[in-house]
DNA sequence: CATCGTTGTTTAATATACTGAACATCATGC
DNA sequence: GCATGATGTTCAGTATATTAAACAACGATG
């Protein structure tokens, strides 16, 4: 297949030695200069210093320099070794080229998203999930509190764990009832059902992964 | 900060080819062996002579047969070059085969793993979590309780909720103190730190996607 | 101000990747 | 038998990657 295209790159094979123009004035010898930019970005992102990455993974801080300004291009083995110390695999360091910056967001305390049922209340870890895989919440379920049998056509899995209070959870046909330290386990796309029959309040963690909404 | 360690590290480190302690004797110093295998399987699968493939990458046939026995590892533009002659790209090179095995089953109430840190103490919702997409757990950190610095080379995301108690969450470097009812979420490959710096038991629900062991 | 302790960059020396050309084998054909 | 042409390997020479140590610049001490 496409071998034209082929016989055409070879006629443009810059020969070499006799023809080394490189170290006379300018600076760039350089080829596949995502590699120096994408190390920088990893690093930073880590919070890394040259020297600190150079200590963890035991290659010099001056070979780090030279190959995030795309002034060499490291060996395989020695790449390795530096991706090492952030820690990362080379399929992760060329595999995510187009993922340089989307979603792996940290943050924290009570950015919460407060939804309510009527009757149930949750509260989602984070008011937007765009491109997460997964979404947390806490689920406060009033005595009497009934969900109603719940279905859900794309596929995913959904768990948690009861903090307080008793809840009743029905999975397909198998019915539970759920108390503190319990937790529960399943394929979303099965009908579930959630129900408070005590005279408490019932309080769980839940994660769903993908999101569900 | 600590350069008297870094001062001691500076005794052990190898002086070069002379201290070569990696493979036994006859064998060269080759780090990154699956390389040349994994190039000699590709060229092969392709139908390609090590000739050809360096005709059409423009590399010599002779660094080919080099990397293929693993006694050189090529530097990335070099790499770069070669496997445009398959084609192939770098990503592609390096991405491992992973297996997906998804196998949603359901489950309910206490079937716990219980593991302990020597201070933290994990109960893990399900004894087995092959094929889950998800891996849920309390998480109970008693005073002074310190993961220490946590790195994950694969890709998942992270987050859980505050049940009781404080914890200082610190991700790359950013770090927070939460409390009940607050919650984290993050990258699992950026650095990661729990450590609880008050007099009181700090009790978390988490979730991890993928599972990370 | 001087003196650390960082940071990233650069430079001479050296180890190693890379080339070009040879070597070694195994086929095929005459 | 000696060719010719394919294969993969090895070798000397050269270009380049890599090291160790210096340099330059910024902030935080005291």
């Amino acid at each position: 297949m496409a071998n034209a295209v082929d016989q055409a790159a070879q006629l443009t094979q810059p020969k070499k030695g006799v023809a080394l123009n490189i170290s006379s004035d300018a600076s760039p010898p350089s080829e596949t200069p995502f590699v120096g930019d994408r190390l920088r970005e990893l690093r930073h992102l880590h919070g890394l210093s040259q020297r600190e990455l150079a200590r963890r993974s035991g290659v010099t801080n001056g070979m780090i320099s030279l190959i995030e300004q795309n002034k060499t291009s490291p060996s395989v083995s020695l790449l390795k070794k530096v991706l090492s110390g952030i820690p990362l695999s080379l399929a992760d360091f060329f595999s995510a080229v187009e993922d340089v910056t989307p979603s792996p967001v940290f943050f924290a305390a009570q950015q919460m998203k407060v939804m309510d049922n009527g009757a149930i209340r949750f509260r989602q870890l984070g008011d937007q999930l765009g491109g997460r895989s997964m979404q947390i919440m806490t689920e406060t379920y009033p005595p009497g509190a009934d969900t109603g049998e719940t279905m859900l056509t794309h596929e995913a899995e959904e768990g948690g764990f009861i903090i307080r209070g008793r809840i009743e959870v029905t999975v397909g046909h198998q019915s539970t009832v759920l108390g503190p330290g319990d937790g529960y386990y399943f394929d979303s796309r099965l009908p579930h059902r959630f129900r408070n029959l005590g005279d408490e309040e019932c309080e769980l963690v839940s994660a769903c992964s993908p999101p569900s909404f």
